[in-house]
DNA sequence: GGTGTATATGTCGGATATGACATATATTGC
DNA sequence: GCAATATATGTCATATCCGACATATACACC
């Protein structure tokens, strides 16, 4: 749950309209965070094989190396606009965006 | 070009350093204007369709008419996240997003 | 043309993300 | 173990985005 929403649900004392209600924001939070770390995961993956490192994608960005270590990962100061951003500029296409929702989260490394 | 990119590329005094560069982030500002468009329009189509109003929208996502109204105008100051947020808050899925973003165009109205 | 409802546009103070920078912690090759 | 290089973490002033609100326009139906 983002500090936002955190904030927000706080406010209300918790008290949310409906059950069903709840679980369908919760559905929708999930929704956005799978999308935020599943960019994430493909632009680390994409700047890695490409033999990129941070710095130089920062360059290319005209943002900052700390900023791109934050992107990949998955630091919640960072918008999805940024992280698109990035995504596109190692050349990922729409087609890749999509490719990357649908996909099965690669298991991670033992 | 959004208004970030036009102030650094005039603070850059539009020397950028090479055409291939240029052309490569016109092609990352293009997919990320297009993702965004994509997502706007789809979003204006579901609400549409689940013949559900702004101020109803709104009210769901906590935010207010005239930022939906934006949303689906594609003004430049509502962010992806948003943008996304209200997107999921339809009931849409990643899946649903993935959909957007390879599908053609849909012709508008005459 | 008047009333009601939906959508669009503009502005504002406050909240949040931004790039820059400093610095800490890997990781790699010797 | 020690450089050199890559990546991670933390802080800051400023730019940008936020919800709220006022108001304008559009579109019904009568």
């Amino acid at each position: 749950m983002d500090a936002r929403k955190r904030k927000r649900v706080e406010a209300a004392g918790w008290r949310v309209g409906s059950a069903a209600e709840f679980l369908e924001l919760s559905a929708e939070e999930a929704a956005l965070v799978e999308t935020r770390l599943a960019v994430s995961g493909a632009l680390k993956q994409r700047r890695v094989r490409q033999g990129v490192t941070q710095a130089a994608l920062a360059k290319k960005l005209r943002s900052s190396q700390s900023r791109v270590a934050k992107m990949e990962a998955g630091d919640p100061t960072i918008s999805l606009d940024l992280l698109l951003r990035a995504f596109f500029a190692t050349g990922a296409t729409k087609r890749d965006l999509a490719r990357v929702l649908t996909s099965r989260r690669r298991p991670v490394a033992a």
